[in-house]
DNA sequence: ACACGTTCTTAACATTTGTCAATCGTACTT
DNA sequence: AAGTACGATTGACAAATGTTAAGAACGTGT
């Protein structure tokens, strides 16, 4: 359960983390288990943990008039957690939900912390972490001003062609900022070419 | 020149810096004035500098067919850089620019690092910066995907009304992902209330 | 004062996207 | 196997936004 994580780290810090680090950073990880449609996260409630997905997929969303509306998307070896609220403490306007049953590694902030304090490679992983997690939404946020709907739909096929494989439509078409008719008319457009 | 930046260290870390710390950092930025128009970064070059604004405004945008898209916009003791391109190394594809004269102070990465190392007030601003820039971002994804323009327009003016003031309004336009006739039409229909 | 460039507005029209309602297919439950 | 819930599709229509073109308003520099 704990090697995804171990294989992650090595991934994005280019190193081997030690097997006596490891066996720190295991402890501050607790597994749990999520039924498809569980809540990880509830609106109005502080999100306490950050989410290693070791198996299966969440998404986290705000409802607004009764529509969801899908801020990210997550399978395995992505992190989950609102950050707003988990570094400010503050009630979180989203919720995140499995969207399949899923093995998660959870870590609260005050166990994180310390970790990264007494262990180089994991102040080093959160780095890489941030870095990536803040490149990606710079370009969320470019495709969202600069591109037609079509276009963004285009993106994603390419740089994340596995979450059409995982999610359903509506959700794809949420997380892309449009209907699921929209989303059914574009890819029947592109399908006649 | 350099004070304003002093305020915005003890503003943004609830301290007061020392002299002697606050003299380490000045050595790191150099001051710089930037002509109406001038370009910071272009399209290509990497970004090899962050810089503070002590006095102006500045854009960062992509040029897609002739058409400008801006990402994102600062004005006083705001901080632009391409942080892909700079943490990365990589080309931009991005362009950075002065909407207004501008004093700013510069640092590059490698300034910066040894900075955060031996002053933990900066490492603790850093950590502050990144952490409100990470979840402005999410905010203007989800404003983005979730909004209408006329919404989208609302927010703005309830959240950075002073971008209303400082910013031509086909850069607004262009910042809330519309056409500036589309953003003239939504002004129109507001004022009719 | 004048000419110029830039910004903003307006109008007509095209295109995209949303809304609403109905239908179809599929998977799951019992 | 029948029933049900859910997701996807389709069509007709409405609303929002883009495109193109023209001109007005404004400021700037000479």
């Amino acid at each position: 359960m704990h090697e995804a994580l171990r294989l992650y780290i090595n991934k994005y810090t280019s190193s081997e983390i030690s097997d006596a680090d490891f066996e720190t950073v295991k402890k501050a990880f607790t597994p749990k288990h999520f039924l498809k449609r569980q809540f990880f996260l509830q609106e109005g409630d502080v999100c306490k943990y950050t989410a290693f997905i070791v198996k299966g997929a969440m998404r986290q969303y705000s409802v607004i008039n009764g529509v969801e509306n899908i801020v990210s998307l997550g399978i395995e070896n992505w992190w989950m957690s609102d950050r707003e609220s988990y570094s400010m403490l503050t009630p979180s306007q989203y919720n995140i939900d499995a969207v399949e049953d899923c093995d998660v590694l959870l870590v609260g902030y005050e166990k994180m912390l310390p970790l990264a304090e007494s262990i180089p490679l994991i102040a080093r992983m959160i780095t890489m972490m941030d870095q990536r997690h803040s490149i990606a939404m710079q370009k969320r946020i470019h495709n969202a001003i600069s591109l037609t709907a079509e276009d963004r739909f285009l993106d994603l096929m390419k740089t994340n062609p596995v979450f059409l494989q995982r999610f359903p439509q509506n959700m794809i078409a949420s997380y892309l900022g449009i209907t699921p008719e929209s989303l059914s008319r574009i890819r029947k457009k592109l399908a006649a070419k």
